[in-house]
RNA sequence: GCCCGAGUGGUGGAAUGGUAGACACGAAGGACUUAAAAUCCUUUGGCCAUCGCGGCCGUGCCGGUUCGAGUCCGGCCUCGGGUACCA
């Protein structure tokens, strides 16, 4: 064996952790840069192939760094808390805290073969006290501020109860549940009570009732994030909506802060614009409908005050307060009958029948403000309790669903919008409602003749001269829900006297997670913390026996690597001061509503409080593309054992059989082996082509049962961690998603052996020559830095690989063994195949690690050229080249063109109409 | 429905508006070898060709801008992701 990359990686990894070799400290005679991984969940299944392709892609970034001189700060750690572990514990008795343990061990054990440069001193878990306990230090300060709109950040409520002490809360222009206003007289008579229930109107950590989602199967809550379509995200339980007193973070207190700060992050756009969506803000009005013969006033909320005067009806949501108070004598049977049949219908029913129309009239009607007609006000399910008031008004004309709704009801539908230059057509013939986005208002009284956006503008300045409402933004965003009824996650630092919540001071943590005898609820349906012995504090006021939810312990955890064993604080103002922030974070698109969010949030109200000096965690970010399966299917002739190679298929009735991947090379199966896999294959026959069988192929998720699932430790056994690293990145663009397909690994491992040739001689001793390099050796080489210092910069890691290939392709050819080209040689390679740089940096007889190295400075007087191959086009379409000497002035260039013997053939005796000529780029004649 | 992103050889993929298919894989042929592995060489988008001159067609489809379009613009189709009675 010539490159014995088992012996090579096996040596450098264990001198990387003996040497500390990425231990990270603060060095202030450096600039920082910050790279930083999502940790991973340390699931069962251990790593697969697709994990680590961002860890390498952020691995060859932080490399590239630290050779270009950066202090790098790059940690890996844990999120240990999570559902598996505990489902594991139901299952088996088993203590979660020993199953995250042992698969801990199984992921570095995994980490460690592929050469990450991460400095593991530096390491957190989410489920080490002294780590949670600042994730619970965090929540008493939530819980102990509110958010000053005025001031627009979060302050103590201790400053508020000062201010409602002395003016109430009139004056207080608080992000805030629905409080009535009160004097500083009556705050003064309220009992501790009644002021606490008050308080948590403000405070942004806040105890409430709330309509979540129940998720029977988990027996635990689940926040929108965490659902999708009906169903938990995680083990794709059913989901329902259930009123339960939950604690939640008020992070819609910061919405306009996180659309913000969007603008200022270098983050994907279709991440963004997730996000912008989730947040969901939108500018509108709120108006104040009258209702006939009641005092009653109904609040809606819209973005089109310009269609008021096509309102034609309006809607409640089943659950608005006022649908039991309206609706008349006559209708009530019917109504109530409608809200109990939508109020019990799970999540799933509705969205499964989003395009049926279903609602009932209460017999109350209400005045349009602007046109004072008299409207009918109906309930329906299609209007949510959940976003603006709960109310709509309808405005059929324009609104698909409204339209909809009128068709079915046989409600009239009225046209307020048209477009210019169009003759309005009878509504009663439309099939859809009137696209209005832009238009001309008309039938709308003093608005009419009006643009849509002068109109708008309009209309809210007459509600508001009404007195009737006013400009409103509004959101999608809801807070967070933060109670989980689970055992595996962060205790609440909270206990309850007189049955209000109270937290614990900060010398009481960690509120260390107490051991239970079953990981189960309680028969009385309370969550599994209330099993605990003595779960109460030295007083003997119980404690909170929720547990926080998974974004909890990731919300701040790229903080606690800047300074992960201090005792005293979070990490301390020095560490903070120097790290700042993450300059490359790394990750799935799929945290794109969770904790990505969060994290924000949670980054924000630090900065807040001044504990952080960026509003921003993460300034750069990228989405590594998700890896897909490769299944490989064999054909099986129905009813018989008879195997079928893929090109033959057609000519019977075949199934289509998954078979194990790792059975299959190059889409030849190893038929030896298929007959082994599994007895019932132990017969098989097959019917060949060219004396093969043929597998076919398609791409699917990457999972067990299709028997697709590739472990890098495998292929690792096979090429070795280089190889493995350089074919993640080899695949394709980092952010793109793409099929695993070991088929192209070959060719990179050829490649990587052709390297270490280059520093050998026949028998494999090591060998290079002194001296000058030569003119195209020096070429070759400043070639490729220039591209590896460009491609590695953009993330472009698969095109770099190639560079490299190219490179030693060439050198190859020039039978290159000098010293100089070399060396330089071996540092680019340092961040994409760490272990046989440093292999070779040491066999070049360099002085410690090539990690430190400094990266070549790429001079572009090696790789000038003096003539140029200019591709010579007639009309267009590339007829001939023509080598000619760069920097001889256009005419010049015009001239030998035309002279060109291949010339006469395209301008068949003519003369060109015009010749554009780009130096150093093209000719093209226009004949 | 709405908002993003992507469609290029048998495959993964290259290509600041300037020689489409770099670099690999696979395949075919050859060298070396008793043989195999490894290695090396040649060919490899399609069609036509008096296959050593050459030509035509080709980046999902239809148009447009331009001397020149895979790349820019307009309209469609397909696939992937996000979101969904959000007023």
């Amino acid at each position: 064996m010539d490159y014995n990359f088992r012996e090579i990686e096996k040596k450098w990894q264990k001198a990387w952790a003996e040497n500390k070799t990425y231990k990270t400290e603060i060095d202030h005679s450096k600039p920082k840069f910050y790279v930083l991984d999502m940790f991973p969940y340390p699931s069962g299944a251990g790593l697969h192939v697709g994990h680590p392709l961002g860890y390498i892609a952020s691995d060859i970034y932080a490399r590239y760094k630290r050779l270009k001189g950066f202090n790098v700060l790059h940690p890996m750690g844990y999120d240990a808390y999570g559902l598996p572990a505990e489902q594991y514990a139901i299952q088996t008795g088993t203590h979660p805290a020993v199953t995250t343990e042992k698969n801990i061990a199984r992921y570095r054990e995994q980490l460690d073969k592929i050469g990450f440069s991460y400095d593991w001193d530096r390491e957190v878990r989410t489920s080490d006290p002294a780590y949670y306990k600042w994730t619970q230090w965090t929540f008493i300060r939530l819980f102990g501020s509110w958010y000053n709109k005025d001031s627009n950040k979060a302050e103590a409520v201790d400053k508020l109860t000062e201010i409602f002490r002395l003016s109430g809360n009139s004056g207080v222009n608080a992000a805030c549940s629905e409080t009535h206003v009160f004097t500083a007289e009556e705050w003064n008579s309220m009992n501790e009570r009644e002021q606490q229930e008050l308080l948590m109107n403000y405070r942004l950590a806040y105890l409430a009732d709330t309509m979540v989602n129940w998720c029977p199967a988990l027996g635990t809550v689940l926040a929108n994030d965490e659902v999708s379509e009906g169903f938990s995200v995680r083990g794709g339980h059913p989901v329902e909506r259930k009123s339960m007193k939950q604690w939640l973070l008020r992070i819609t207190a910061y919405s306009d802060r996180l659309l913000e700060g969007l603008d200022r992050i270098d983050w994907s756009e279709s991440l963004k614009d997730i996000q912008r969506n989730w947040i969901g803000r939108s500018e509108g009005c709120s108006a104040q409908f009258a209702l006939k013969n009641t005092e009653k006033q109904l609040e809606i909320f819209t973005t089109r005050a310009d269609t008021m005067f096509g309102v034609t009806f309006m809607v409640l949501a089943p659950e608005h307060p006022y649908v039991a108070e309206i609706t008349t004598p006559e209708c009530r049977a019917k109504v109530e009958t409608y809200v109990n049949w939508a109020k019990n219908r799970s999540e799933r029913e509705r969205m499964a029948e989003v395009k049926k129309v279903s609602g009932e009239f209460t017999g109350a009607y209400a005045i349009n403000p602007l046109s004072g007609e008299e409207i009918p006000v109906w309930v329906a399910d299609y209007v949510l309790m959940g976003y603006g008031t709960g109310a709509i008004m309808a405005v059929p004309g324009h609104d698909s669903r409204d339209f909809a709704f009128a068709r079915h009801f046989g409600l009239p539908i009225r046209q307020v919008v048209s477009r210019k230059g169009e003759t309005p057509v009878d509504p009663s013939e439309w099939e859809e409602s009137y696209d209005s986005k832009e238009g001309v208002m008309i039938n709308s009284g003093f608005i009419t003749g009006l643009e849509v956006k002068e109109a708008i503008t309009s209309a809210i300045r007459r509600v508001e001269e009404l007195g009737i409402g006013y400009g409103k933004v509004n959101y999608r965003l809801r807070d967070a829900i933060f109670s989980r009824q689970r055992y595996w996650g962060e205790p609440f630092p909270v206990y309850y006297r007189d049955g209000m919540p109270y937290t614990l001071t900060e010398d009481e943590l960690p509120l260390e997670l107490p051991e239970i005898d079953a990981y189960l609820p309680t028969e009385t349906g309370e969550p599994p913390l209330a099993r605990a012995k003595n779960w109460a504090t030295k007083d003997g006021y119980p404690l909170e026996t929720n547990t926080m939810p998974g974004f909890a312990g990731s919300s701040g955890y790229y903080l606690r690597y800047m300074d992960p064993r201090n005792t005293t604080e979070y990490f301390s103002k020095e560490a903070n001061e120097y790290w700042q922030d993450v300059d490359l974070y790394m990750g799935g698109a799929e945290h794109a509503t969770g904790h990505l969010i969060y994290a924000r949030f949670w980054n924000k109200f630090l900065f807040d409080l001044g504990l952080t000096v960026k509003d921003e965690p993460f300034s750069k970010l990228i989405n590594q593309g998700m890896i897909q399966g490769r299944s490989n299917f064999v054909y099986r002739i129905s009813g018989t054992n008879q195997f079928v190679s893929y090109n033959l298929r057609k000519s019977y009735e075949t199934q289509p059989i998954h078979v194990d991947v790792n059975m299959v090379h190059n889409d030849i199966l190893d038929i030896e082996a298929f007959k082994q896999w599994q007895p019932q294959f132990s017969g098989a026959e097959f019917i060949l082509e060219d004396g093969k069988y043929l597998c076919g192929w398609e791409v699917e998720k990457m999972s067990k049962s299709k028997y697709n699932v590739q472990n890098p430790d495998d292929l690792i056994g096979k090429y070795g961690a280089d190889t493995l690293r350089l074919y993640e990145m080899f695949l394709g663009p980092l952010e793109q998603s793409k099929p695993w397909d070991t088929n192209g690994i070959e060719g990179v491992f050829r490649f990587i052996r052709k390297l270490w040739r280059l520093y050998h001689d026949f028998d494999n001793n090591f060998l290079v020559t002194e001296g000058q390099p030569s003119g195209q050796e020096l070429k070759v080489l400043h070639k490729t830095i220039n591209k590896i210092q460009e491609d590695t910069e953009r993330f472009s890691f698969n095109t770099a690989v190639s560079a490299f290939m190219i490179c030693v392709n060439e050198l190859s050819e020039l039978k290159c063994s000098n010293r100089q080209i070399l060396n330089e040689l071996t540092i680019l390679m340092a961040p994409y195949a760490p272990h046989i740089a440093e292999e070779l940096w040491s066999l070049l007889g360099n002085q410690g690690s090539v990690t430190f190295a400094e990266f070549p400075v790429y001079n572009p007087a090696y790789t000038v050229e003096n003539t140029f191959n200019y591709p010579v086009s007639f009309n267009g379409k590339l007829r001939f080249t023509l080598e000619l000497p760069l920097g001889i002035p256009v005419p010049e260039i015009e001239k030998a063109a035309i002279a060109a013997p291949e010339a006469a053939k395209w301008l068949d005796g003519k003369t060109p109409k015009k010749v554009i000529v780009v130096p150093g780029k093209i000719v093209n004649v226009v004949v």
